[in-house]
DNA sequence: AACTATTTATAAGA
DNA sequence: TTCTTATAAATAGTT
């Protein structure tokens, strides 16, 4: 465009490239704030020019939130509400599987049981009935060894006294 | 800038404001479509120019969708995600009941108590207890009934047979 | 970042 | 909106 016209078309040579890229960038940021200023127009440019650089201009009267959420109500065309539709599915799923908890937790505590019919019922007793065992067996596996370990102690104990006596 | 150089201030004519605006509306997205080709980033421009009327340019390497994406994940700033924050809290919340109702489960079922201690095996055994016995009458209830049931049906039988004898 | 020759953008008018 | 044109602004090549 200046001291020899250039085709436009990418810039092989990367020092050139930044170069053009930094001083483009500034006039159109410029030129993007005088619309906004000129024309009462609400601006913004997002430009990425790397996997992992970018760079935003927006204009003083708005925000990039704001101009995308402009530009999903006026265009129709949803963006973020994509993912919008993701998460309310997901929280359908969390809350399905929380029901069918509920329920289930319900069942074997023998309440809410209407529905169920006779095969249900007996897999329920079942279930309960070898849950029941195995917690009874816990239980004494548990007691057993508190009563083991109050024994160790008393052991201990006549021997500490008995020692402190030889004293 | 031409016949006159003007001041970069708000056009108030609103015929020559909507020209200014036409005009540097098309220069704008000419230059960010040469950012693009020359420098290889991908440019996208939203002018909000009144409340309902709005205009995208988006560099044909990419979409609005993706520069926003971008945006957020490069500037590591939320944009939509604060809208959605609501809904993965509630999604982390009904996630974290369930696990709760999970291990209150696999507690009635027998397994992974390994952390209890006496006084929590001695409610589940409680809780089991009486679980088993509520399921247990209600097994009871359901099957008098399918007896009961059964016994109309014979006797209904034995009526049709009767009647059908008789004719 | 600064310079500057030249190209490009555009205000005003039609 | 599009064209014209005089002039302002942007910028490629260079330092």
């Amino acid at each position: 465009m200046v001291r020899r016209k250039i085709e436009i078309k990418k810039i092989e040579n990367s020092v050139k490239r930044r170069g053009t890229y930094s001083k483009r960038r500034q006039g159109l940021f410029k030129k993007a704030k005088e619309i906004n200023v000129l024309c009462d127009a609400k601006v913004s440019v997002v430009i990425v020019h790397s996997p992992t650089k970018m760079i935003e201009f927006c204009s003083p009267n708005t925000t990039l939130a704001t101009q995308v959420q402009s530009y999903q109500d006026i265009s129709r065309t949803k963006l973020w509400d994509a993912k919008h539709e993701d998460l309310s599915k997901e929280i359908d799923r969390v809350d399905n599987e929380n029901r069918n908890l509920q329920i289930r937790l319900r069942h074997l505590n023998g309440e809410d049981f209407k529905s169920l019919q006779l095969p249900e019922l007996i897999d329920l007793e079942d279930t309960l009935e070898t849950g029941l065992r195995r917690v009874k067996n816990q239980k004494m596996e548990v007691f057993n060894k508190i009563v083991q370990h109050d024994q160790d102690l008393e052991d201990e104990n006549k021997l500490l006294r008995y020692m402190l006596v030889r004293n």
